[in-house]
DNA sequence: TATTGTTATACTCTATAACTATA
DNA sequence: TATAGTTATAGAGTATAACAATA
């Protein structure tokens, strides 16, 4: 099946369902920025430190595939995180081409303020009845299943 | 349960609900860029395009509040959409500060393409099943309805 | 040869501040 | 005085290309 016929069978409900999705997050566009001037971090800088788990060192290539930028970046990204000591680079056991990037314990600590900050329902979902708020957790729950 | 256990639980849902769309959103990160540069134009260029309605000319004004950054951004973005043809800046009636952004007729067929191409839905929402594709469908509507 | 991370470059987006022309 | 839009500036994100170190 070609990707053309893929997107003909789309029913509108999934269409409308993801149009809707959309003007939530334009709705929300501003999230992000805000959250992070707080912490005096750029959007993307507060993005790295959120995507950047808890003893889960992560090579800088990953890191940029994540982004889907390219990795040419994440250079400049990091080095920013770094001089605020919020990341570190390690060497990566086995390859001495890799670095690996670890939150530090400050880090740790602005990480973990901005992830709370972040998970504070926007108005439009909280409004909904509570009916709602458990339907839709349980849709987004099967619809991200295996992992994205 | 306790009535203060009951309303922990109502915002756990809106909380995790949320948290989930988050990590929609982020999955699909890559879309608008992707699409973007499909039309030789920068993310925020057809952001700005696909915000422009056929038919409803835009103080610029207005649009810096919608994007939620500084008028100053303004100028530049619509500028490079204008050097391309596909907005245009025109009087407004009765304040000759105000400059009006009408879509041009060549702006008005890249915009369509763009916000057909934007309109796919992605894996994760077409792969639900019919019957959440629609519960979605309408507790987004629902969620966004007086206007978002 | 291929891969990881870096540098150099050019473009875009961003906020701030100062400016102009209107109101 | 206040508002709409512009300009100038500096910092940050982005892709591309070229590079060193390593595999």
């Amino acid at each position: 099946m070609s990707v053309c016929d893929y997107y003909r069978r789309m029913s509108n409900d999934a269409s409308e369902a993801w149009t809707l999705l959309f003007r939530l997050f334009v709705s929300q566009r501003g999230r992000v920025p805000q959250v992070a001037a707080e912490f005096d971090l750029s959007p993307m800088q507060a993005h790295v430190l959120r995507m950047l788990e808890p003893d889960q060192p992560l090579p800088m290539r990953t890191l940029a595939r994540k982004l889907c930028c390219d990795a040419s970046n994440v250079t400049g990204i990091v080095d920013r995180l770094e001089e605020r000591g919020l990341v570190r680079r390690d060497a990566a056991p086995g390859d001495r081409r890799v670095k690996m990037l670890v939150v530090t314990s400050n880090g740790l600590e602005v990480r973990r303020r901005i992830v709370r900050r972040l998970s504070e329902a926007p108005e439009p979902i909280a409004r909904l009845s509570a009916t709602d708020q458990r339907a839709l957790r349980e849709i987004l729950n099967r619809a991200l299943e295996p992992g994205l």
